[in-house]
DNA sequence: GTGTATAATAAGGTATACCTAAATATAAAG
DNA sequence: CTTTATATTTAGGTATACCTTATTATACAC
């Protein structure tokens, strides 16, 4: 029987290993909020159950059986996010949240079902994809806003989906998904970018928009 | 912290609670599949915070707040059952079940707006309320189907929601709630009900019927 | 090559929520 | 009023998933 632990530990060494493989056990216990004993206990668990494979010093990997459960928790918690947020209204800052109890309970019909009604959606209200064989953390041609040089023209991607007030702030300046932005301004030492939106005008600081994930356009 | 398992066992004392008040542990525990020992054990610790009042031998009866917090839970269950229903076209054999999981994962927020989303439905597709301060079990003018007499019409309130064969097998013979029945011949020694639907006929077992519950109209 | 910082593990504990087997208390029937 | 069936409690255990403290192993930098 999977447990919710095991799904939890799943997921974060999934999303984790797009920026680092194999995932170093003190980072997984960081981002857990759990001790290094309590994190190394459990992974001895899952390489039993050949859930992961684990090289000590280095870090955990995990296999085929274990990505598949990963991804398949991953999709649920997205596509109760996309419910959340486009059926039910919630505001996108408090649907990860929630989505992080539902994802637990939630059968493969259940799945399959809420895929088919919300039409199978591509990604979750913070951009990130539903489906597919990876997290979708770290792909393809995508770079930080706060990588860009002044003059150049993005699209929003994907924004750090944990942090709520970071939420509230970005939808407040509609720097949501989907937007396309162009950097006016890239203050030195570090500091604020002025971006194009549309008709209106940003200026965010360096932190914020190492937060959002684009594609130049 | 309420944890999944006192609400657990909230609940199935509030629902026993309509037949059976105080209700006996052996029951209790009966009902939920552990053994009274266990019972006995969460007993005490539901005492200890003052949701459950407990008199050996008697058996034990909700406080005004473990009341709330199982009819809340209770809430979440059959709002669920109808979006699950209703809105995922899940079969209403396994609703139940589905919502069993879900009811631990659910805030008062999503509470709120599911509720909201499905305009305030009265009851769950097995015809218990949603709302109200009680379960909804046992209360009213309502008889069970097994209790009729040749002649008498009535309207089906509410059917036993555990058995997914039965629920299976009502649904074929469409009698779900809200469907009116006229009791034409109760054959004698507990032998079988011929019922009228409409413009056709049912034949089902006693102990069918006394899963139904109905109103007479 | 040898520190030293970092990582891993061993040892011993806690809380939750179950279990069985055995002992004891109570209610209710004869 | 005593017997007996049923209900309850005690005692001792299991599994999960955490914890802290202390020890040991390793990698890497000097």
């Amino acid at each position: 029987m999977v447990t919710e632990s095991v799904e939890q530990y799943l997921q974060t060494i999934c999303k984790l290993s797009s920026e680092q493989n194999p995932v170093a056990l003190s980072a997984l216990a960081d981002q857990m909020g759990i001790s290094p004993v309590s994190a190394n206990e459990m992974i001895k668990k899952l390489v039993a159950r050949e859930l992961v494979i684990y090289e000590p010093y280095k870090g955990v990997t995990l296999t085929a059986e274990g990505q598949t459960q990963a991804l398949r928790v991953i999709r649920r918690h997205r596509l109760w996010e996309r419910f959340l947020a486009d059926v039910l209204g919630i505001p996108w800052d408090q649907v990860h949240e929630e989505a992080c109890q539902l994802e637990h309970a939630t059968s493969p019909l259940v799945e399959e079902k809420l895929a088919q009604f919300l039409e199978e959606p591509e990604t979750c209200p913070h951009g990130y994809p539903v489906a597919g064989t990876e997290c979708g953390c770290g792909d393809e041609a995508s770079l930080l806003l706060s990588e860009l040089e002044p003059g150049q023209r993005a699209v929003v991607l994907r924004v750090a989906e944990h942090n709520a007030d970071l939420l509230r702030y970005l939808a407040e300046l509609e720097l949501k998904p989907q937007a396309v932005v162009e950097v006016e301004d890239v203050a030195p030492f570090d500091g604020p970018l002025t971006v194009r939106l549309g008709e209106s005008r940003r200026v965010i600081g360096r932190r914020v928009a190492s937060q959002i994930t684009v594609r130049m356009v």
